[in-house]
RNA sequence: GGGCGAUUAGCUCAGCUGGUUAGAGCGCCACUCUUACACAGUGGAUGUCGGGGGUUCGAAUCCCUCAUCGCCCA
């Protein structure tokens, strides 16, 4: 036992993650370490510069799965590197009211457990449920992040509904509409019929249902028909028309229009049939006309290139534009030849009463255009014989219904089953139907006279680079659908979210035409987009609409938009007859907000409010306010009241956005649109970071409905918070999604069940909970799952990956390594360590660090996650614990209770070629190196590991509070190319804090880098024969080295290491060593080694093996001496390239001669 | 249909702007409880870099093409 004064059993051999987790959140909530301040000052007495990552707030539907946790990570790494470097870092953490994916998880419970639908309890009572369902998950979703360490200001936790974001959401409308952004139009929009509303293309996803495949026809009708019609009707109106009694005397079979489709009961609202222009078969018939069988109305035969395809089918499509989008697309393209798209839904996906055909006896006229008619019921008795009403049927009962209809008619000419692709809404697993409806917009597109969108604006942010993506690959994303310029559809038939602040009311055409201010915005094109209301002062707009096509005769509804603030005068519009709209705005509208709203946009005057309950568990930052605070910086007063806005312009544009691909138009374009729009053309953030998504193990998202999302706490609980963090930083690369198998952890023998398909969608059938069955012990058991809890007192199979046992297993070599570091550092000393006293390790170790360390720095500056966890994570493994460690040693031991197994390992002045001085110096030395490049570590992994870091930093503190640090940054860098003297100096009180490692490159050395590594190829050599010849470890081994003698005497300089790491002692080293017999043997490129075995060596064995190497080398040497040999490469290849071959051909013929010396000696 | 990305060891993945004897972790084999660590140490085995063309002195890397998979947009 060597170290005395601290027994082993102080610091355990295990790190502890629970604990450590527990002690350290406490430690920096109440130290508030993750707060900032506008206005902090630095040690340097200078304002810290800020750095800003706005969280890509996760939604309230749920708790957060391994994506966020992935997403979070790359974030924290990035804040706490950046606190490190001496930012001011803000991380911005909250949540997402998510509209219309909240409110269906609501409202599905509300279902399953009570059978209630939301229109039994109605709008009030279903947003105090969704309250309170938000409440419930932010706090789970923020108690998750907190639990992985995620160093996020809690203090000014947003939520997109609090106070804050709505006031930036009514003002950003208010914005909007008076600048003649937001306009009310007509849209094909996904319906919902279950849940009653638009739900977004993103919020629909499509699936294949087994289907049928109709084929119909359309009588086409004859030419003078349409002659006598165009008298009696309106341009454009196809439909007012009674002259199809003619087709009662032509022969159908000559003149119909075959078609198919998937959905029948659609022909209730076909506006035209459609071919293409050069079909030879229909070209005659462009322009004619054919009746709908089950309506009588008479439609348009059109030709529109992009929707029929000649080579499809019959080539000729039916076209609904109120319920197919190619066929509204091409309404838009068509609009002179046929009627105003009919819509025949109800919103519950019943149909509406354009499903009533006139021979149903309904009198009143056609209201819409394109309606069926009501002038040629006689004429069609024949074959219309009983009345036709479709309307209330559910669409796919109606379907049935005109499917009887037509075959009944004789239009029917068969069907075919057919695999369909069907879109689904995400939120209601239910079909969703393309549907026509009014709904507001933002204006994406130019203005027609040249002034730039905001689209176009967002668009240039990109291209003239003030905004980078990384990759860079993923910029093509964004502009590809920004530049599409589409307007933004921003209302949503929901309950929950944002309350379009617009009040609206019908006025008379009297009514109206009496304000001149009003009729004049109605009616003049070239006026504002919107009025004020003298009467509100500045707090209202109005514009109005006049309904339909007919104009303002018929009387306009007024729509008023009211500012954010003015209760009073939305009280004064609902007296007089105003009502609010009923729908709430696009989530995506206020998440757009986000990175200037959390700041407090629109309001200059006040710093947003802070989270009174956060602030009071910061009793640290309360003692030591207002005075300065430990690390040296001072910070401003909490939440101090003032008449400005400071936190926005400091924080304000942020730097990066990291988020994963899937929300590149979604949000990131939109909150570059939106924060250029409302802070004068200030980018929201610089870069965005686009990292990977985690996959399960069977490349598939993880998603909460897929239920195969992974909790990160059950693997926190499992492996540790810094075990997962590492992990996943690990995997945060920029080329690919990362697929995460797991298994289940059998509660009985602890094997691993690897996760099925089937775990995952299982549910509880009928009362009793699934259970998955141990591969090993064949026992069962339940497990978790996201669709149900366990049983009470159930042996539960949870949820492990093996996958995070690399940074489990890398935290506890890290916290062994600090472990032996501490043990032999309890009579440390601080003092300097000047460049004579550094031994090659300490010169080497210190070489790889610079590299290392700078590498670090430019990964992370690159986004490049991955790349920086394996650079460390070599580092420490590999070459701190693998090399310097053992070789340090020995130079630890103390020198008076040194019993080493021979002379040179006893001594350390043996050690080197250096004057060394007393053994207590050369310990004093080793240690101080040791504890330089171990506080360097811990602080190169606080951002990836923060807990062990932290408890590491503590004890480390604890025995060597000052300790030697790399010259500070800015300190002028000789141009000296070994380290400079280490000086020690009082380090930070948290690793938190501590400064992020600056090693001068100056200190990395290529040199002694290769004559490293020489001496560790040769001492692996050693142990390889050890391990061929199966020589115990504590026999002790000779080794000979012929060698030049330069080479010879670097050997000679660390021969004690051969001892220590090798246990071989180096008896010669020379140019003229030659080999004894019955040895075994090794090549390098400038030295060969020898090994004598006598009465070990099997010299039979010994021959195979060496003519196996010969063979390897020979190999090697053909294919150099192929290469050279082909003119042409040494002609064209770069020289050094031509060089570098040459000379590793003739290391290899060195290596191939002493080899074949060996096997010549073994008598091969 | 358009775009992006992938396909490298049994598994999960690195390999940047073409030049390595193609790597890592896990797993596997053998040996070690050697005084930081068995969540470890030491040594070892394992790949026609998806197929086929091409460019080049030289291709895992660049180009074309095919196949398979994933995502985004229509």
């Amino acid at each position: 036992m060597s170290a005395d004064t601290a027994p082993t059993n102080e610091i355990p051999k295990l790190y502890d993650p629970a604990a450590a987790q527990k002690e350290w959140s406490a430690f920096w909530e109440r130290n508030g370490s993750f707060n900032a301040e506008p206005g902090t000052v630095g040690p340097d007495g200078q304002p810290k510069k800020p750095h800003t990552i706005m969280i890509p707030l996760p939604n309230v539907t749920g708790a957060l799965h391994m994506g966020h946790a992935l997403n979070g990570t790359c974030q924290d790494l990035v804040t706490r590197w950046k606190r490190m470097q001496g930012y001011e870092a803000l991380w911005m953490p909250g949540t997402d009211h998510a509209g219309i994916a909240t409110q269906a998880v609501v409202e599905r419970r509300m279902q399953e457990e009570e059978g209630l639908t939301r229109h039994d309890i109605g709008r009030d009572a279903l947003v105090t449920r969704i309250w309170k369902w938000k409440d419930a998950y932010e706090a789970r979703i923020i108690s998750q992040l907190k639990l992985l360490g995620f160093s996020c200001d809690w203090r000014r936790v947003r939520f997109t509904l609090d106070d804050v974001c709505s006031k930036a959401v009514r003002r950003t409308f208010f914005k909007m509409f008076q600048d003649g952004y937001i306009f009310r139009g007509k849209r094909l929009v996904n319906w919902d019929c279950f849940l009653q509303t638009a739900v977004a293309d993103d919020e629909v996803y499509d699936e294949e249902i087994d289907g049928h495949f109709w084929t119909f026809n359309y009588p086409v009708v004859e030419d003078e028909a349409s002659g006598r019609r165009e008298s009696a009707v309106n341009a454009g109106d196809p439909a007012a028309s009674h002259a199809d009694s003619r087709e009662t005397h032509v022969p159908r079979s000559l003149d119909v229009i075959r078609f198919s489709t998937t959905r029948p009961e659609t022909m209730l609202g076909d506006t035209a049939v459609c071919v293409h222009p050069t079909d030879e078969r229909y070209t005659h018939l462009i322009g004619k006309k054919v009746r709908i069988p089950v309506n009588g109305r008479l439609i348009p035969i059109i030709a529109d290139p992009l929707l029929a395809d000649k080579t499809l089918g019959t080539g000729c499509v039916k076209v609904t534009p109120a319920h197919d989008p190619n066929d509204y697309a091409c309404w838009t393209r068509n609009k002179d030849k046929m009627g105003e798209p009919i819509n025949i839904l109800n919103p519950d996906g019943t149909i509406n009463e354009n499903g009533r055909s006139e021979a149903s006896g309904r009198r009143e006229s056609a209201v819409n255009a394109g309606d069926p008619t009501a002038s040629h019921a006689d004429s069609r008795e024949t074959y219309v014989p009983r009345s036709l009403d479709f309307t209330g049927l559910d669409r796919l009962v109606a379907r049935e219904h005109v499917i009887e209809e037509m075959k009944r008619l004789g239009h029917f000419e068969g069907v075919e089953d057919r695999k369909i692709p069907m879109k689904h809404s995400d939120r209601s697993k239910t079909p969703i139907e393309p549907y026509l409806s009014e709904q507001w917009f933002v204006k994406m597109d130019d203005w027609s006279d040249g002034r730039p969108g905001l689209a176009q604006t967002a668009l240039d942010a990109v291209n003239d680079g003030r905004v980078k993506f990384f990759p860079m690959r993923y910029t093509k994303t964004y502009l590809d659908w920004l530049g599409e310029k589409r307007d933004w559809c921003i209302s949503r038939q929901l309950w929950w979210g944002h309350r379009i602040p617009i009040w609206s009311k019908d006025l008379s055409a009297e009514e109206f035409r009496k304000n001149e201010v009003f009729y004049y915005a109605a009616t003049e094109s070239s006026g504002p987009p919107c009025v004020s209301l003298p009467q509100f002062g500045d707090a209202a707009l109005a514009t109005f609409t006049s309904g339909s096509e007919k104009g303002i005769d018929t009387g306009v509804r007024m729509l008023v938009c009211v500012k954010d603030g003015y209760r009073n005068v939305e009280q004064q519009l609902e007296a007089s007859g105003f009502t609010q709209d009923p729908d709430v705005l696009d989530t995506w509208f206020s998440s757009a907000l986000w990175p200037h709203a959390t700041l407090g946009w629109p309001d200059a005057e006040h710093n947003p409010p802070l989270d009174a309950k956060e602030v009071a568990k910061q009793t640290a930052v309360a003692q030591r306010t207002p005075g300065a605070d430990a690390s040296g910086s001072q910070r401003s007063t909490l939440n101090a009241q003032r008449s400005t806005n400071e936190v926005l312009p400091t924080f304000y544009p942020g730097n990066v956005l990291v988020t994963s691909r899937d929300i590149i138009t979604l949000w990131v374009a939109r909150m570059v649109l939106t924060g250029l729009y409302n802070n004068d053309g200030k980018i929201p953030f610089e870069h965005v970071c686009v990292h990977p998504k985690i996959l399960d193990g069977f490349g598939q998202t993880m998603s909460k409905s897929k239920g195969n999302g992974v909790d990160p706490l059950e693997l926190v609980e499992k492996y540790g918070a810094d075990a997962v963090r590492f992990t996943i930083a690990s995997i945060a690369g920029e080329t690919q999604d990362v697929r995460l198998p797991v298994g289940y952890e059998c509660p009985h023998c602890s094997s691993v069940i690897p996760q099925t398909l089937e775990h995952q969608k299982a549910i509880p059938g009928g009362g009793a909970k699934p259970r998955v069955t141990c591969v090993n012990c064949k026992k069962s058991s339940q497990y978790t799952s996201p669709w149900f809890e366990p049983d009470e007192g159930e042996k539960v199979a949870r949820i492990v990956a093996e996958r995070f046992e690399y940074g489990r297993n890398f935290c506890n070599k890290l916290w062994n390594a600090s472990r032996f570091a501490m043990l032999n550092l309890t009579d440390y000393t601080p003092g300097p360590v000047t460049a004579d006293q550094l031994q090659l390790e300490d010169r080497w170790i210190l070489s790889r660090l610079s590299t290392v360390a700078n590498e670090m720095t430019e990964y992370l500056g690159r986004y490049q996650f991955d790349a920086a966890t394996r650079a460390i994570r070599d580092f420490t493994w590999n070459e701190f614990c693998d090399w310097y460690l053992e070789m340090v040693k020995p130079r630890l031991r103390r020198s008076d209770k040194g019993q080493g197994a021979s002379d040179k390992a006893d001594s350390p002045l043996a050690l080197g070629d250096l004057a060394l001085g007393t053994s207590d110096e050369v310990r004093a030395t080793a240690q101080r190196v040791l504890l330089f490049v171990l506080d360097s570590l811990v602080r190169l992994l606080q951002p990836f590991t923060p807990f062990i870091c932290q408890e590491l930093w503590s004890r480390l503190n604890e025995i060597a509070p000052t300790r030697c640090r790399e010259p500070l940054s800015s300190d002028p860098q000789p141009s000296d190319p070994q380290p400079s003297t280490l000086n020690p100096q009082p380090v930070e009180p948290a690793a938190i804090v501590a400064a992020w490692p600056t090693i001068p490159r100056s200190w990395r050395d290529d040199a002694l880098e290769r004559r490293f590594a020489r001496l560790q190829e040769t001492i692996v050599a050693v142990r390889n024969v050890r391990s061929i010849y199966n020589i115990p470890p504590t026999t002790q081994l000779q080794l000979l080295i012929r060698a030049s003698s330069e080479v010879a005497g670097e050997m000679n300089n660390v021969a004690a290491q051969f001892d220590n790491l090798a246990k071989a002692v180096l008896t010669a080293a020379g140019a003229d060593v030659v080999r004894p017999s019955a040895s075994a043997g090794f090549t390098l490129g400038d030295a060969d080694g020898y090994i004598p075995l006598k009465g070990i060596i099997d010299p039979v064995a010994e021959l195979s093996r060496q003519q196996k190497e010969a063979d390897k080398i020979r190999k090697h040497i053909a294919g150099h001496e192929g290469k050279l040999a082909n003119e042409a490469f040494v002609a064209k290849a770069p020289a050094d390239v031509v060089a570098g071959i040459r000379e590793t051909l003739a290391g290899l013929k060195n290596q191939l001669g002493s080899v074949e010396e060996i096997v010549k000696d073994l008598g091969g």
